[in-house]
DNA sequence: TCTGGGGTCCTAGGACCC
DNA sequence: TCTGGGGTCCTAGGACCC
């Protein structure tokens, strides 16, 4: 561990990336006294996630079940249980937001705390980590790994090295010598392809890529990406821990193996896919406004169709008529090339507040049939509840009604 | 070994408007 | 009639992350 050095006033290194450990498997060990300290896996067909006893055999994420079972004889197979990590990630979090309201949730076992205003009262970054790492020892029962240090990028990948069950502090003045003998992949943003790219350059450290600067960078994987490679190859990450980030979509796939599948089938997936998908969206108070299809064809080559509503909606039959249009001018294709994976997205997140729409009638308008207008109310109010439809003046002008369209 | 399910961000072309 | 540039929105695809 690099040795933290305090200073007097404000820390210089206030980030804290905290990561739990092999996650769902560690939640099975957990629960299940039997399985600790023997290899598990979690999921069937796929490995969903494994213990570091598994992960000493070879065995990894996303995996073919039948390669890690072969890998890893031992292993115990559990099926998932998502259930209970969404109940012990709930746990984390609670404590996470105990320790500092500036919490940044990245997915279901991981977040970004900035502790930079704590150092009074509950001590050094380095303390409150700690600290962090007993209660959730001791409250929730996991490991989890924290990186401390003056960026987001930084603490990330020092919590990456410091796995599994560690705490690793990367001090400001020893960043670059930190970062540098790194292998390029440790950077965000770096994956199999760019990794291949800059290996034919020769480049197989972070340090390496710093050293080619900016221009061939971008020349290799764009504008954007290349700028921020270059910036994080230098330890560059301006980026503020940010607690108010809302999620930008929802989805949900399934894959359905190899044998052929009728429209009726796939009509009946699409039904449950939106009808799951529309729940979490009102589960959530968003409405969206594009419907994304997703398919992978039995080549494995892909396809997104999309459509964007003229207004945003979280009802689920406008959903359905929108999936189901994408879906039906596929249906050629898939009757000829076979389909393997069927999915759903919905994008365009807002808030589901009502949005007002005011109709533009005249209601003193000597053509307009009173009685007419209001059996229309009515039936507008029966549709959107009572205290919802009203009879509005429009700015300026004669009047109107003003119709607040609710999601569902 | 034939390859899950949940996401994010970027690129690029075309339509459309000013 | 032909011309230019800027901006936004939509659609499709791809790389990457956990």
């Amino acid at each position: 561990m690099f040795v933290p050095e305090p200073r007097a006033g404000r820390s210089p290194t206030p980030i804290l990336h905290a990561d739990l450990d092999a996650f769902y498997a560690s939640v099975e060990q957990r629960d299940d006294p039997r399985l600790r300290g023997r290899p598990v896996i979690v999921g069937g067909g796929v490995v969903l996630a494994c213990s570091y006893e598994a992960k000493r055999c070879g065995v990894l994420t996303a995996m073919g079940g039948r390669q890690a079972k072969r890998l890893c004889p031992d292993a115990v197979v559990v099926p998932p249980r998502m259930s209970a990590y969404s109940a012990a990630s709930k746990a984390v979090f609670a404590i996470f937001r105990d320790t500092t309201p500036l919490v940044e949730g990245i997915s279901i076992d991981e977040a970004f705390l900035d502790v930079g205003g704590l150092w009074r009262i509950a001590g050094s970054p380095v303390d409150i980590a700690a600290q962090l790492r007993r209660r959730i020892r001791d409250e929730v029962g996991l490991p989890i790994t924290v990186g401390v240090a003056r960026t987001k990028f930084l603490a990330k990948v020092a919590s990456g090295v410091a796995k599994p069950d560690g705490l690793l502090h990367v001090p400001a003045d020893r960043e670059l010598q930190f970062l540098h003998p790194l292998p390029v992949e440790k950077l965000w943003g770096v994956g199999p392809v760019t990794a291949a790219k800059l290996h034919a350059l020769g480049v197989r450290t972070v340090g390496e890529a710093a050293a080619l600067g900016e221009g061939p960078l971008v020349g290799l994987v764009g504008k954007a990406e290349g700028h921020k490679l270059h910036a994080l190859s230098h330890n560059r990450d301006p980026r503020a821990v940010d607690p108010g980030r809302r999620r930008r979509s929802i989805g949900s796939q399934r894959a359905l193996g190899r044998r052929p599948r009728s429209p009726e089938e796939l009509d009946a997936i699409l039904v449950g896919t939106v009808d799951r998908l529309g729940r979490r969206l009102r589960g959530a108070h968003r409405v969206c406004r594009t419907v994304v299809l997703r398919l992978r064809f039995a080549d494995f080559s892909r396809a997104t169709r999309s459509r964007t509503l003229a207004a945003p909606t979280a009802h689920t039959p406008t959903i359905l008529a929108a999936a189901r249009r994408l879906l039906a001018a596929e249906l050629p294709r898939i009757a000829a090339d076979g389909i393997t994976l069927l999915g759903l997205s919905l994008t365009n997140l807002a808030p589901d507040e009502p949005c007002q729409l005011t109709l533009p009638l005249t209601v003193r308008d000597p053509g307009v049939d009173e009685t007419a207008l209001d059996g229309a109310l009515d039936a507008l109010r029966d549709r959107f509840g009572s205290r919802s439809v009203t009879r509005a003046a429009l700015l300026g002008r004669d009047e109107g009604i003003s119709v607040p369209l609710l999601p569902d």
